[in-house]
DNA sequence: AGTACCACCTGACGGC
DNA sequence: TGCCGTCAGGTGGTAC
């Protein structure tokens, strides 16, 4: 699930397994992955070259190399990277192979293909085009409560917006608003700086938390809304019937008694 | 500006 | 067993 938590883990992941090494040769196993960039000319722009450093910005992950440019994932609703011995098997729907000289290879997987695969000249020139928000994990205070000034919508569509905030899906932004008691069609401009001060700290602890979990919801704590986010199950709080509802089209799970509108 | 809907993909699941 | 509709954590485009 790439929201932040879990992109974050990819890029320790990578941190830990694919820095300073020598890329000896690239193969993409499926060619729909790949954003503005073709197969071959991907692969001979990454041949001979190294990973420097890893950028994550909401659910991006650059991978800085020793060119001039950086290697762009994302993650859509599946995907994951891992990296394993040249012998070993590779799992399914592994879409892209990075070998190293060392005898060790990164695989980009992603079931569903609607990941992307890119090479940017920059990577904050990037974040910049793209109109990214800030960061949810780095966001100051003051930044968070400045995002929110003007905006009319739901507090839901908002956390999710990666315009305004980067970083955040649909089972984050749930958690959040349980967490904060908040419920997720309550109008932003309905909210005042107490909730905001509310969601901007369980935001953060919810981050922290899961970061530290592994971005693993077995391991969550038992208080949390997201290993219970399913038909029927109940809130860990108050044992009431979780609800769900359509926002913006994605499902929405909340507590009715905990997060009254 | 916000929302609603569609599209991109594959696979899992429930109903019949 | 199998077919079919629906749904799933992402983003982007369009139309209202």
């Amino acid at each position: 699930m790439p929201e932040l938590p879990d992109v974050e883990i990819f890029k320790q992941y990578l941190d830990a397994t694919s820095l300073h090494k020598t890329i000896a040769d690239v193969q993409v196993t499926d060619g729909r992955i790949l954003h503005g960039i073709s197969a071959q000319k991907i692969q001979s722009k990454l041949k001979g070259h190294k990973m420097q450093g890893t950028l994550r910005h909401g659910k991006y992950l650059f991978i800085q190399t020793d060119g001039k440019f950086w290697l762009c994932f994302h993650f859509g609703m599946t995907g994951n990277v891992k990296c394993f011995k040249n012998q070993d098997h590779i799992p399914d729907y592994s879409r892209m192979l990075i070998r190293y000289a060392n005898g060790y290879r990164l695989v980009y997987v992603s079931q569903r293909l609607l990941g992307k695969v890119g090479i940017v000249k920059d990577a904050h020139q990037f974040i910049k085009k793209k109109n990214l928000g800030p960061d949810a994990k780095k966001i100051s205070w003051n930044r968070f409560q400045e995002i929110f000034e003007n905006k009319k919508g739901s507090i839901k569509s908002a956390l999710m917006d990666q315009k305004v905030l980067a970083g955040m899906g649909n089972l984050y932004a749930d958690e959040i608003l349980y967490q904060a008691r908040i419920h997720p069609k309550t109008a932003v401009n309905r909210l005042d700086e107490r909730h905001f001060i509310k969601i901007f700290n369980e935001m953060k602890t919810v981050i922290k938390t899961a970061i530290q979990k592994r971005a693993d919801p077995e391991q969550f704590p038992g208080s949390y809304l997201l290993p219970h986010r399913r038909k029927d199950e109940r809130c860990p709080r108050s044992h009431s019937k979780l609800k769900h509802i359509k926002i913006n089209g994605r499902t929405s799970y909340f507590c009715p008694r905990c997060q009254p509108l």
